[in-house]
DNA sequence: CGATACACTGACCGTTCGTTCAGCGCGGTG
DNA sequence: CACCGCGCTGAACGAACGGTCAGTGTATCG
């Protein structure tokens, strides 16, 4: 069966909410986007919102969770791209750059449910519904890390916390090109990241002297 | 003069707020820790909070300034060390992974504060407290990296973007350790991070291959 | 065209929280 | 001992918010 006109209507109402959403998150933040600015900005009322989410906490979830698909998605991409394991890490960084570039509204939302917030039930609902999507973001690189490890082509380090680093790092640029006025090629920065990562930033003395 | 008596029990009171502060935002987070609650866990009431701090802000603010002045006051001895860079590197993370390792309970304020909310004046009060703080700290990382590049230490990249890259990839490891119920010395983790940042986490394909 | 269904509205409710302030108890003073 | 000053208290207040629901407007159908 395909979809009535009334699916098409509803559709369009959960996704204008959740962008809704989305942008005042990030003008206000996390905990002072209320509900009726979202209404507001989706231009609807109040309690419409309240036809398509049971409450809050269920739409600042399902919209998390419809974004951070689209990253994943992207990183299906990336992930399984055959290749060297440079190539490979060169892609996951492109694709996370790429990711936030197009959805810079959206990090506001992400960064805030890295910690979870209020009564210890609360919390624990929030970490059973997001924190998987963190972990398996992690988890992905660090097999891919491990990967590379078995192989020869990397150091042998704890791939978890190599992981964590490279994507809190990357995340750490992330943030400071969103706030720049004109930041530099997204190429380029993937570039420092990967060279980085992979040959560090140091000079060895063999190459530094003049012999 | 040396203090008075009223100031001592000032003093006092000053500081056992802003500890109970930093404790229940760690249990419940920045937004859902309430005046309340930082009174009972101070083992005072409500109303007493308000004769040392004029408001939620002012406590908040001055919360974070006091402890995040105790990692300057570290990081002012390690980027003072004589000896190489890496020396000087290596004393820089171990300073932080030490602060955040003995202030856990800081850690949650000091994420929050990473972003600002609430209304566009509160976000402008708070980025002119909080961020000069973050930036402090990411200038003078920068302008460490930046010196052993124009010594021909490090590869000439964008010193800002490395010092964000490197604070924020340690941050995600200090935040691991402290979720871990039995984290690897902490030494250990330093060496990871500076080895990484230093030569990376390639090997070389003239090591690799067995010619 | 009148009746029915239903998506939508926004005033209203209960709750929570920051902030206030009248009053209390206690240590010091004459 | 009576009085006073003052640090402290916590009930009370108002603002703000999430969530509700009786009512309204409109599209659809007989």
């Amino acid at each position: 069966m395909a979809k009535s006109k009334e699916d098409v209507v509803s559709e369009f109402r959960v996704q204008s909410i959740q962008e809704a959403a989305i942008r005042v998150i990030s003008r206000k933040g996390m905990a002072s986007a209320t509900m009726q600015e979202i209404a507001e900005e989706a231009g609807i009322a109040k309690g419409t919102i309240y036809l398509y989410f049971r409450d809050r906490e269920e739409l600042v979830e399902k919209t998390f969770e419809t974004t951070i698909g689209e990253l994943h998605k992207r990183l299906d991409v990336a992930f399984e791209t055959d290749g060297t394991f440079e190539e490979r890490l060169r892609a996951i960084i492109t694709a996370q750059l790429g990711f936030f570039n197009e959805n810079r509204e959206f990090f506001r939302l992400y960064h805030s449910l890295r910690m979870p917030e209020g009564t210890s039930a609360q919390q624990r609902r929030q970490k059973r519904t997001c924190q998987p999507q963190f972990q398996a973001r992690v988890d992905r690189l660090a097999k891919i890390l491990k990967q590379a490890m078995d192989a020869g082509e990397v150091r042998q380090l704890d791939p978890k916390r190599l992981a964590l680093f490279l994507i809190e790092g990357s995340t750490a640029i992330v943030l400071e090109r969103l706030s720049e006025d004109a930041p530099p090629p997204e190429s380029e920065d993937v570039e420092l990241i990967v060279s980085t990562i992979l040959g560090g930033i140091a000079i060895s003395k063999s190459k530094r002297s003049s012999h």
